[in-house]
DNA sequence: AATCACCAAGTCATCTGATGACTTGGTGAT
DNA sequence: ATCACCAAGTCATCAGATGACTTGGTGATT
């Protein structure tokens, strides 16, 4: 339930000035009008202008250099696309999510070195299958081997996606559903442990679809209801 | 040269705010002090804690609601993964792009329509080849049919993040490449449309990843050199 | 007893004015 | 030609004040 129209003033100053940057009414490099101006052009005062100035740096539009001005620094949109992420839905962010895993998994199967299996079925043992007890040690233990099978691929940026997606992923169910999402048994991950150490991307990739898949159709019924 | 002692007050508060959000000092949907408390605690101006807070809201990790108070929203870490994916490689990227490409095709393919897909061949139609004239152009119109390929997944996350990274990816390409990348031909690019038209999201993927596959054997080539 | 209008306190939103710190470009002496 | 110095311009930060909005309680009404 997000009206649009319940924005304050500093929001506004936000996009009035991005939308001058990506019209190009600055080129790169080039400085801004001083923070005086920019509060009289928008009509609001000095702080807001420089709270709108300092979102825009932070998401890498502008740059300030005390002394000197304000400039531009880029007209690409950098941070944007992973605040979009959250606004998202759970289905979405499942299928952005199930992109890295199966991604990362092809390049873990071309790059498998012995110690990688050895060390993945070391953490899939140490995961072993939930029997009661302490539920949060679990689904950490469970999320080490996960991110352990990621971080196998050697890819950085799958990392860093992968653990923004994960905990985006938990915080959303938390949100929405009441947690319960069914959880693949042992035999499934041992199946990406196979694949990966077969040294086949194709199989790999398979593998982890063949895992996800139950947890997505699950998750349309949940939606569905 | 970014030297790291050079932070300015109010980056040291988000900095200083971000950490004990990532702590869980403040658990999901939990109020944090009040301005006052906040600038007393972190011993800055008020407007420098409203700016710190402000891009904090900005990246999505609180919300303020006025008249009531300033909560957590999130502790989905959003900056390392940019900055990791900024920092890294070439080769990583194009990689974190794949996966986001074959990802789309696949469900542009269960998703596919008729007005979609003749979408699609229309802007293939309007790309043409390039036969020299205005490259700018030339690549706009390009990166518009990649666009619109994902933008049939009908899935705003890989949406967004396929737009981080194509941006990216040209500016890293910039930044250290000479532009010397192969371009792949029509028909490549014809058969990524008539995969996805066929609704074999399989096929669909395999046909991105064939598309891919000489981009990033050129690029090894060029890394290894 | 339940409901509703109203009120007061708490909090963020915004404005205003002032001072400090830093960059830049020029001035003048060497 | 070079260097030290200075002045203007600009961002950084602070402090105080007022307005707008949310929340929770109070009391009258039904």
């Amino acid at each position: 339930m997000r009206s649009l129209s319940k924005t304050n003033l500093a929001d506004t100053a936000v996009e009035a000035i991005r939308n001058e940057i990506l019209r190009q009414r600055w080129g790169i490099g080039e400085r801004l009008p001083n923070e005086a101006a920019l509060s009289a052009m928008l009509s609001v005062s000095r702080g807001t202008v420089r709270e709108a100035v300092r979102v825009l740096v932070s998401q890498g539009y502008l740059e300030t250099r005390q002394g000197s001005g304000t400039y531009v620094l880029s007209t690409a949109d950098t941070s944007r696309p992973l605040t979009m992420a959250r606004r998202a839905g759970l289905r979405d962010q499942f299928e952005a999510r199930l992109a890295l895993d199966a991604q990362a998994a092809r390049l873990a199967a071309m790059r498998q070195t012995p110690a990688v299996i050895a060390g993945l079925r070391g953490l899939l043992t140490e995961r072993g299958n939930y029997e009661g007890g302490d539920k949060a040690a679990f689904i950490a233990r469970d999320l080490a081997f996960h991110q352990a099978v990621i971080a196998a691929s050697g890819n950085g940026v799958l990392t860093g996606m992968f653990d923004f997606f994960s905990t985006l992923i938990t915080e959303t169910i938390e949100a929405t559903l009441g947690e319960d999402l069914p959880e693949p048994d042992m035999a499934a991950h041992a199946a990406i442990v196979d694949a990966i150490e077969s040294g086949d991307p194709d199989a790999a990739d398979a593998a982890v679809r063949r895992f996800m898949a139950p947890v997505l159709s699950a998750l349309d019924r949940l939606l569905m209801s």
